[in-house]
DNA sequence: GCATATAGTTCAGATTGAAAACTAATTCAT
DNA sequence: ATGAATTAGTTTTCAATCTGAACTATATGC
């Protein structure tokens, strides 16, 4: 559901199923059955609904409905009137006032957000601040602040808030909230006083990678509700990618898959910084598309600018070097495609920017690498601006709310 | 556990947890919690062994365990002698006379085995045949009469069989027991009549591919025991492949993932026969690399004999052409190492035979091109033998009946 | 106003594992 | 030998939880 590794093993944990997991279990799947009908805001499911929609009594839903409500995480959404005979339900719907925090670190910025349990955005700040360089305990202190005013907009409005996630642009260690490496921001082996951030909140704060959380906001908010296994490779100062499978997150052994960056694409192409050679990033990093365009140096959000204004132009150098990194685009995805067993991608980050120029060019590339295997409709550029590591980051902290219900305090 | 896909995505199951379904998972932990020591054949768990192994209570614990002896699943081995004092305790071990079937198709042979629950291979039959362009009803008829020799073996022995597993060399659907594709055998879309091959097995038999069992009983009896998470690499015809993580087969959305033959490894390489360019497959598939060491045409083993022989004679061309095949299974592994984050290689099928040779030149394209990724220690050569998917898919077979005791009847 | 229909609650019954008391079988010290 | 100590396994009681049936509550429609 959220970032977890989804690669278990262990056979036999050491922790048994007891009577009680069974309820655990059936808190999960209630709160599962409520929260789908979220998207459809007017037809609150009833506990009739959620008793059909999960195979469990009436009577049993009653008593696990009773217990979410009483832990806040439930609340009722008025009689529905459906014209029907006979006595009316009542509307569950997951507690408006409750929320988690999303937060975003990145270059040029930092954020944070307010997600109430319904999936709605209640607030919103930025910070823009050039963080390449900065120390971690400043970019955290500076984050720490942002926070504080989100969590006041939270008590303004009576969400009490649960948890939250963060989102870096780099290898993280879930479990440790550490940062292993985070190159543009020149990182390196960082454990983030992630305990700071919201003391108050009873799940904490979670710290996850930047195109993980990019590639699942699209799985939850974009284009995942066509595709449930797909590639997301996310345009940023390097190529960071994400893996949607059955519409999960794979994370790998240690939560470090997606880096579709670094697959090779050319064994002669140049040098890599990761110590390789012929990586995508070195085709399709904003660097090698400004070099190859032949944009000046500058700000990146400028020479974005401009690339952009080109390629509008039709200038062909800038047509050209786009149409190059959509085609080692869509070499890389070829070869994920075939060992992953996927059949669609989504472009995002400053892809996004380049969409109409660079999805035909990723097409062509697939069809000359693996014919057959991703059919050009399922080639996708997102539609998520730069919030998408916001929203994927509380959609994860969300989804483990979700996950372990029982683990909150029942007065709530 | 065994092949099914891993990738399951929905939270919400439609079937409900009730009360029994503890028994059924606390059934499968102590299973497990039995199985985990098959392979130290003298010091079988007792009941309290398993009730602290499982954390389960000792009364809980005996209730299972008899239940699971009811279903002649387990066995008592006779009293442990520890010479420690106290009351000796009675070892449990899964029973020896209940058993799975692991078949395998292959371009030049089929065969089956026999595997107890214990895990010892007690029957084992091969039947040389070249089946590329024979029908599949002809040698599912072939197999169906080795099967029932086996069968026969079986019921000699007085062990009865639960299920069976067969594995082919081409694109699978478990679930319809339908062949997509299997190029070297030359069919298409075929519907195989499994339920013909077990008739009395109440679990039926599954259909798998060939390198996903080879990969599988790699982990199972091979280097498994060493690494989680690998790339497991079968040199057939074609290149094939397997990946593993965390202990478990990755199958992919729709079974069919750990095609690494088809990673492009050269953009502006040969064309190959999956109508791409640049495969692995067009530089370490069995034509490349005797073409490459100028072994001329002739059968398949003779070819190989031929070229072991002249790399054991230090002939340069040979040499070279298998360090040339290493070298792009280095590349193809140093992008699948950065895309799912693993961190081994494991070399299978005819890249055994070469392996001194070719295993060295896999480390150097693994340090040319993810250097720090995968170490030198973590390329491994397989030992397993031409049984290696036959072995993968009665495991496969067995843990599937070891996942799901409570379908049994209970008078076995 | 009354039959009908649907929502939700209450209560007895069954399944299950935990905990504790109990029985069984062995070693060790005297 | 004999009894204390120790460990294995069983029996009994209890609490948690779901199911199913009976019941109450609230609506529509004739």
């Amino acid at each position: 559901m959220s970032l977890e590794k989804n690669a278990d093993g262990g056979a036999a944990r050491p922790v048994p199923a007891r009577v009680e997991d069974v309820r655990r279990g059936n808190l999960v799947r209630v709160l599962a059955a409520i929260a789908q009908a979220r998207t459809d805001p007017q037809r609150h499911p009833t506990r009739a609904d959620v008793a059909s929609l999960t195979g469990l009594t009436k009577a049993s839903v009653s008593s696990l409905v009773a217990e979410l409500a009483d832990s806040g995480l439930v609340m009722e959404s008025g009689a529905t009137r459906d014209g029907e005979r006979g006595r009316p339900g009542v509307g569950l719907k997951l507690s408006t006032n409750r929320g988690v925090v999303g937060m975003e670190i990145n270059v040029d910025y930092i954020s944070a957000g307010l997600l109430d349990l319904g999936g709605t955005l209640r607030a919103d700040k930025t910070l823009e601040c050039g963080n390449r360089g900065r120390s971690p305990e400043s970019v955290m202190a500076l984050l720490a602040g942002l926070v504080s005013e989100v969590a006041s907009d939270a008590a303004a409005a009576g969400i009490e808030i649960l948890g939250g996630g963060l989102a870096v642009p780099g290898l993280v260690e879930t479990a440790s909230g550490t940062v292993s490496s985070a190159p543009n921001l020149q990182w390196h082996n960082v454990a983030l006083g992630l305990g700071g951030l919201l003391p108050d909140a009873p799940l904490g704060t979670a710290l996850y990678n930047e195109a993980n959380c990019a590639a699942l906001a699209e799985l939850w908010y974009g284009h995942g509700l066509d595709f449930r296994d797909y590639l997301f490779v996310s345009g940023e100062v390097g190529v960071g990618g994400g893996l949607v499978i059955g519409s999960r997150l794979f994370a790998g052994p240690h939560g470090q898959a997606g880096e579709v960056g670094h697959v090779v694409v050319d064994p002669s192409g140049p040098d890599c910084s990761c110590g390789g050679r012929g990586c995508l990033e070195t085709f399709a990093g904003q660097e090698a598309i400004f070099a190859e365009a032949g944009i000046p140096a500058g700000t990146a959000s400028a020479r974005l600018e401009q690339l952009e204004e080109r390629l509008g132009a039709g200038n062909t150098a800038a047509t050209s070097a786009v149409a190059r990194a959509g085609r080692y685009l869509g070499i890389a995805a070829a070869s994920t495609a075939r060992l992953m067993d996927l059949s669609a991608v989504v472009l995002g980050g400053h892809f996004t920017r380049m969409g109409p120029w660079i999805a035909p060019a990723v097409v062509r590339g697939l069809a000359e690498y693996a014919p057959g295997l991703v059919s050009p409709g399922r080639v996708a550029v997102s539609e998520l601006g730069q919030s998408a590591a916001l929203l994927g980051a509380a959609g994860s902290a969300l989804r483990s709310v979700l996950a372990a219900p029982y683990s909150l305090a029942p007065a709530g």
